[in-house]
DNA sequence: ACAGCCATGTAACTTGTTACATGATTTT
DNA sequence: AAAATCATGTAACAAGTTACATGGCTGT
């Protein structure tokens, strides 16, 4: 998913200039998807490239230097696109905190437990921060946000679940063999693939 | 993180060339950090141009066109400050799920009801193959991994809940304003900063 | 008059992706 | 001898980030 996407879905209920579509960007989907004016342009210059949107000129009262984009079939095909597809989760497979730990595993200069303490430490001021945003959050005007933040709050919690239980098995980690000089393909089997 | 800073970690153990941490990656991080071979040697490059990795020409066996690198103090820095920073999950605020159903709420060629349903199944599905990934992996040889698919797995179980707290509530969900030509800054209050 | 928002854009850079080209060595 | 793997790289592109430049319009 990129802003692309998002701009198509947004010009689906009306056409809109790059301008608007900052604000209205913030406006649906909050603070995390604020995002640098300059990259509205230019993510809008390649939808036009790609005859997804075209510049209406119908423009009854002239509004001087703005350009209102409206959606074409072609966008609204790929727009169609991007709704069948389903979100997939298996990007969650590069967690930095894992490659963290790992890593920390195998030598680095800084030991597990440290880390996993300091991570921890990390992750409920997240959560505190996430847990009063919600508070602010008015639920029932603002629901959808409310809900996404509680998942948000969940996936959390999961992750501070996680860091116990690494904790609590830290002496079998350490014990794992350290990879050899791997030439690719020999070694331990390859993992299984895990898409869908 | 990104690459460079695995190719950091993993040079701290001992010096290596290209292809060598391409098979170190996977061998260590598995499947998911399969990257392209090309994107090994441009991070490389990168990597010696600011002067955290340098070549060593001291080859006893003389190996032809290849390219050992090993850590600089600066590249062992670097190092330490990546482990030093802890990992923000904010990033997580931006999700694709939360981006397709608040969109179509708006608005969108499929209802958010559909969305879910279709949601749901390819969830269950990658859930599947995570599940079945997990039982093939040797849990002794393999803990890090095992436990970092728990992990994924409890996400997804998360993700899954989600959907059906989103469901139960799609009467309400429903009945939010639609948001009318928000000029940036009016309309409803912005949403409190979110970070740690 | 001046500050601040509205509005559009360019430039430089980082990371990542795919595809391709080129050889050497090793295995079968 | 052929195929696979080892090893290094280039080119083109997509997406994102920050910083900057440029004006018009509006409220005080």
């Amino acid at each position: 998913m990129t802003v692309k996407d998002i701009f198509l879905g947004l010009l689906l209920n009306r056409p809109a200039h790059g301008y608007e579509l900052l604000g209205l960007m913030e406006a649906v989907l909050g603070d995390p998807w604020v995002i640098n004016s300059g990259q509205a342009y230019s993510t809008l210059s390649r939808l036009e490239r790609d005859g997804l949107v075209v510049p209406t000129t119908s423009v009854k009262s002239y509004e001087p230097g703005r350009t209102v984009y409206k959606l074409t079939k072609k966008g609204r095909a790929e727009l169609r696109g991007w709704y069948a597809r389903p979100v997939s989760r298996a990007d969650r497979l590069r967690d930095e905190l894992h490659v963290k730990l790992v890593l920390s595993l195998l030598g680095g200069p800084v030991s597990p437990a440290e880390i996993i303490r300091e991570q921890r430490r990390y992750l409920l001021a997240e959560m505190h921060g996430l847990t009063r945003t919600r508070g602010l959050a008015d639920p029932i005007d603002d629901l959808p946000w409310v809900l996404f933040l509680e998942n948000a709050i969940a996936h959390l919690e999961a992750d501070l679940r996680w860091l116990d239980t690494c904790e609590s098995r830290l002496d079998d980690l350490k014990r794992i063999p350290h990879p050899r000089r791997p030439s690719r393909g020999r070694g331990r089997p390859p993992r299984q693939d895990v898409a869908e």
